[in-house]
DNA sequence: ATCGGGATTTGAAACCTTTCAATCCGCAAA
DNA sequence: TTTGCGGATTGAAAGGTTTCAAATCCCGAT
């Protein structure tokens, strides 16, 4: 039981064979096909290994075998609970067909996406999804050109070049406000931003459709925009709202996602504005923390490990499917009504 | 600018060569040492590179130059978000050192642990960290042992056999019951759980030595135990506090972590319990929705990001210092006082 | 004794890149 | 005209594993 200095090489599956008195396809045999080995080789050649604290070198697995047993996520930003949700579903789906998934976080920048894409690329990597910061990104196209399958988790693109995952948010938006009309609510604020944002522009979509489809006039759906989805601006938000004069005051919002619909709440609160009773509140993502807060959320949920377990099938029958062709995979998200919106 | 099927062969080294007109060991120099070789040739080389689509096989490069490079840390629960924090600081100094960060998620599975490290060492990462199930598992041993730099984070050890980043443990809870002492409190409850856990045990250890030091007679400090840190177990606690009679009941809580603390929270505020007027909560953690409750929550704040950056340093160093010795850093918690414990 | 055939074991080739000593080339100095 | 030099390029070797056709072994059957 040697204690190695880190960095001092390891010991080979010739080692391996010399100390086991076996050649090394014998060797090889044991870790690739055991039942084709006498069980007493076996054996030997195990202790030899123990012995000896043999690590198998994947790289030269892979080099000569081709194939790696990874699956590999690029998270957007793995601090948003909505995107460890989604993967662990994949990891649910990876697990099931054998294979390990590494996480990658590109934290929001295009910079760093790129660079665990390439890295991943010549890693060789079963397949890579993605929640790309941009999804129109190009470089998306490239790494599937070279030959890596690569499936869009969350977004969608304006073209068909690769499979895709996503929720229909146009749907979800009108689910949120309708639930609001159903509560005879007359004006209503939707929160969120920025505008570029697919997500944010097609949940208002949804939104104004509703809206419209109730009879309500357009004018009376205030579009309060944010620069980010997060806490802060929610609570920002908060401010804002509260800085219309009380007539033309909304009595409600629709948050594009949790976290500003968190920030919105607790700026009501602190500022002593009751929920619902002043204020409903709707949220997007039903994350674990809308369910928990101080006044329980109302939220668009969306299918979270479905839209991770999902994804990983795709992945993988792009990998070894022959006759595999991209699809756009659209899940149907549902309203769970909490108190936020029931009076 | 072949659209290359998933699965297909990728274009070599040699195949760039070829395209190139040049020799294989020109190719790899435009790869490595750009500097090495003429402008022209160099041009006529990317030239060949794109064309092909040619993507560099790391697992060769790998095998051949004995060197990885990226860097890995084994979350123990990526959706609790003191761990992707703490994922970030190792991001940042992994980034600073030139090398990539794949994270891989055990949640809370001791088997998933293991198949991750195993496949962490067979790639021959640089190096390994985890926030292990248990730290004194001896897998952890094995894989130090067989030469994969591992340091352990945010637990300790009680040998000494790898580098440990953690946080005192004892002093956060001591500034946490002192907190309370001070705001004249004489009914403390601790919530936390379950007991195996070394954290804790230790902030309860901690509490404890407060109290004690106060003055204050062990049995007006309770523990509410729990059977994990989580949003549910804390509201659950609100009950079991709830039910204790009102003359014996505890007017603060310190709970293990901040999960605990928001679902004793929530639970307080469904009910009508006024916080902090008549109950006072200090979480443990400071993550971000502990700034952002309905009340603000006070808390211990861990240097997480620190602890993730001061974590990569360490193994980066065992890796590549031949005089590396082990060492123990604890940071030193600190109290962030907000609206749950101010009158 | 010999043979047949299944179960084991063997060893060389191949995977792709990097490394490094050797070669080449053009040009300035002698 | 020859030398020497430095920059650019070359090509073979090496790195650890898997694969697979070929060789060997072992038994029971003839």
């Amino acid at each position: 039981m040697p204690h190695r200095e880190p960095g001092a090489r390891s010991a080979s599956v010739k080692d391996v064979a010399a100390a086991a008195g076996v050649s090394l396809g014998t060797v090889s045999n044991v870790l690739n096909r055991p039942d084709r080995v006498s069980p007493e080789t076996r054996e030997k050649v195990q202790r030899a290994m123990a012995d000896l604290g043999f690590v198998r070198n994947e790289s030269a697995r892979q080099l000569r075998a081709g194939s790696s047993r990874t699956l590999a996520y690029v998270m957007l930003d793995a601090a948003n609970p909505f995107f460890t949700d989604v993967s662990a579903g994949i990891d649910t789906a990876a697990e099931a067909a054998g294979l390990s998934l590494v996480l990658c976080n590109s934290r929001n920048s295009a910079e760093r996406e790129q660079s665990h894409l390439t890295l991943l690329e010549q890693q060789r990597v079963q397949g890579v999804l993605v929640t790309p910061v941009d999804p129109e990104s190009p470089a998306l196209d490239e790494v599937a050109r070279r030959g890596t399958p690569v499936v869009v988790v969350d977004r969608t693109r304006s073209d068909q070049s690769f499979c895709s995952v996503a929720v229909d948010d146009v749907l979800g938006g009108r689910l949120a406000v309708e639930h609001l009309v159903d509560r005879g609510h007359t004006r209503v604020a939707y929160v969120g931003g920025p505008a570029h944002l697919g997500q944010v522009r097609d949940r208002l979509q949804g939104a104004r459709d509703a809206w419209a489809a109730a009879g309500r006039p357009a004018e009376s759906l205030t579009w309060i925009e944010t620069s980010a989805l997060t806490v802060a601006e929610g609570r920002e938000a908060g401010a804002r709202l509260a800085g219309i004069p009380a007539r033309r005051r909304p009595a409600a919002a629709f948050c594009a996602n949790d976290l500003v619909a968190l920030g919105l709440l607790q700026h009501a609160i602190s500022s002593g504005v009751r929920v619902p009773e002043e204020l409903s509140i709707v949220g997007y993502d039903d994350i674990e923390f809308a369910a928990a807060a101080a006044v329980p959320l109302t939220s668009v949920r969306q299918p979270r490990q479905l839209l991770g377990q999902t994804a990983a099938e795709l992945v993988l029958d792009e990998a070894s499917n022959p006759d595999h062709t991209h699809r756009q995979v659209l899940f149907t998200p549902e309203l769970v009504a909490r108190s936020s919106t029931q009076g």
